[in-house]
DNA sequence: CTTGGAATGTCAACAAGGCTGACGTAAACT
DNA sequence: AGTTTACGTCAGCCTTGTTGACATTCCAAG
């Protein structure tokens, strides 16, 4: 499990400052099976606590960016999700029939319809949330913030650049600019 | 539902030597979504490739880790994959129809089979996993090598330890003691 | 040799949660 | 007035997970 460099030495030359990585198939494969082990134990958590429930991951992820962006719209939803508008719709009408999101009327546009969380949808994303947070509060702590830095880095370079801008300006309220 | 570290300053006292982190659920909320989303990019290179070859997200798992360690058994595979050996044994037999996967009866334990990829499997592991690893290469590099120390250190943390050793002995071949 | 249990394969039925296509409605834009 | 946009919804399909039940094969213990 020790990362070898395995093969002869070829483009080492270093980068000013910054020492090149050098990386090999075998350990960019590590990093891939660390994303497959740590994203399922990731989701566990939740799983756990919806399952019986009638509710599932799908319900999850609404819950949490309604309750992370209260007032969004669906098309918003849909494409923080990457799903489309019948299979969010599912997943949307079953939670405002449990009372645990509501659906607005846009005030500008009233074609929209803005999402938010009843008090029962906070609760419930509350309960949920913290069994993740959990999990994340603990690999922080034990990592020191040094490698938080770079577990941040590294994440963000995964996303595709645009929907990372997409996000970043969804996620980010209108007032945040300093 | 404790957890309101926002107010006033409590529980503060710092480490010895090491800087405590302070994590607040604002920024644990951020490293949930981050893990969110750089999931989703993870995964869409190779769904790519695999949308209308009759192969899903399943058969691309079973392949990378039948690739990984030859020869491992169902049991070892149900165990990495999470899932039941029904669900396993529909994506498997998919794959030995299809000449990807052979499925060879145990050596010393004749009851048990040992999975292989066959060439055509390894030519598709490859190419889905090559999509893979230029996303990790691509965020890796620009990232710098003291992140991905930190991102390794952190989703290593994130798994449940029982797990992490079963993985690490699966993964690490007999002779790896040095 | 018989029997129990372990590892595996397989069939059936079902559910969650994706997808597409088609259609409807209301509101906004032009 | 006509078109486009945002959303809801119905119908049907696919993948991938689940449980339950049962057959097979083989190791090991009695």
């Amino acid at each position: 499990m020790t990362l070898q460099a395995h093969g002869a030495a070829r483009g080492r030359a270093p980068r000013s400052g910054e020492e090149l990585l050098f990386l090999t198939d075998d350990q960019l494969r590590q990093g891939i099976e660390l994303m497959f082990f740590a994203y399922q134990a990731f989701t566990s958590d939740a799983d756990r606590i919806l399952e019986g429930q009638g509710l599932g991951r799908a319900h999850h992820r609404a819950l949490h960016f309604i309750g992370r962006c209260p007032g969004l719209t669906v098309a918003q939803l849909i494409d923080i999700l990457g799903v489309t508008k019948q299979s969010l719709n599912r997943v949307l009408r079953q939670l405002v029939d449990r009372d645990l999101v509501e659906s607005r009327v846009g005030a500008t546009d009233r074609r929209q319809r803005n999402l938010f969380l009843t008090p029962a949808g906070i609760a419930l994303e509350r309960q949920l949330s913290e069994a993740q947070r959990e999990r994340v509060r603990r690999a922080w702590r034990d990592a020191g913030s040094e490698a938080v830095a770079g577990f941040r880095r590294v994440l963000e370079g995964m996303m595709d650049p645009d929907k990372r801008a997409r996000v970043r300006a969804l996620m980010a309220p209108p007032g945040t600019g300093g």
